[in-house]
DNA sequence: AGCCAGGCTACCG
DNA sequence: CGGTAGCATGGC
């Protein structure tokens, strides 16, 4: 018999289909996990990631296009404009003084990476790049296999009873890990499953 | 008119 | 360690 968590993939599943995530230029590539395609898509998904932290996506898209009018969806580009130019470009993501210099920390990183995969730990001791954000970057920029815990992953499992709620960040992720089997493709839907889920359900579901 | 959104850091006990 | 204030915009 199937366990719980295999369980819940093949029913979110089965209820939203197959997702494709994560958006490039605002498209979700569904079907097709060939992404990213060069270092400007995966650059594109690292600051993504960054400023979706604790903000709605449509927010992002807008802050990334004001980004990419001054040419900035480059980690060499974002280390040679003004933080006020950056400011101003990402505004619309809200935290924009914290996040301006989250991008300019990722970028600096991302350059002395010289088109190296990080680790997660590497990823981490950048400043401005917590657990939700290193596994979001290893999973969709890098296509390695890191199960993301988010705020409607703890929210959906809590509901389903297959965690009290109080557990940590890493708990619920090696939850995850050990009853699926290693597979990016299968990370990366379930993770796009779960914020689907959470983003059509109400918070008092 | 609040509350929420694909969190993180700093600092507290 | 766990808990929490502060960060900020836009949509409903």
């Amino acid at each position: 018999m199937m366990n719980k968590i295999l369980e819940l993939y093949n029913e979110l599943l089965e209820l939203y289909g197959l997702q494709g995530w994560w958006p490039i230029k605002g498209v979700y590539h569904k079907e097709n996990y060939s992404y990213p395609r060069n270092e400007q898509e995966q650059f594109e998904v690292i600051i993504g990631a960054i400023l979706t932290q604790n903000t709605a996506w449509t927010n992002v898209e807008t802050a990334i296009e004001n980004l990419r009018n001054i040419k900035c969806v480059d980690a060499e580009q974002i280390l040679a404009t003004s933080k006020e130019k950056i400011r101003e470009a990402i505004k619309p993501a809200g935290y924009f003084n914290q996040k301006t210099d989250y991008l300019v920390n990722i970028a600096w990183f991302y350059k002395q990476l010289n088109g190296k995969t990080p680790t997660r730990e590497e990823l981490l001791a950048v400043k401005g790049v917590g657990n939700e954000t290193a596994d979001s970057i290893m999973l969709y920029a890098y296509n390695q296999p890191e199960f993301i815990v988010d705020a409607y992953t703890k929210r959906l499992l809590t509901k389903k009873g297959l965690i009290t709620g109080k557990e940590s960040y890493e708990a619920i992720k090696i939850l995850f890990e050990k009853n699926l089997p290693k597979d990016v493709k299968l990370f990366q839907e379930y993770h796009a499953l779960i914020v689907e889920e959470g983003k059509k359900n109400s918070i008092t579901s």
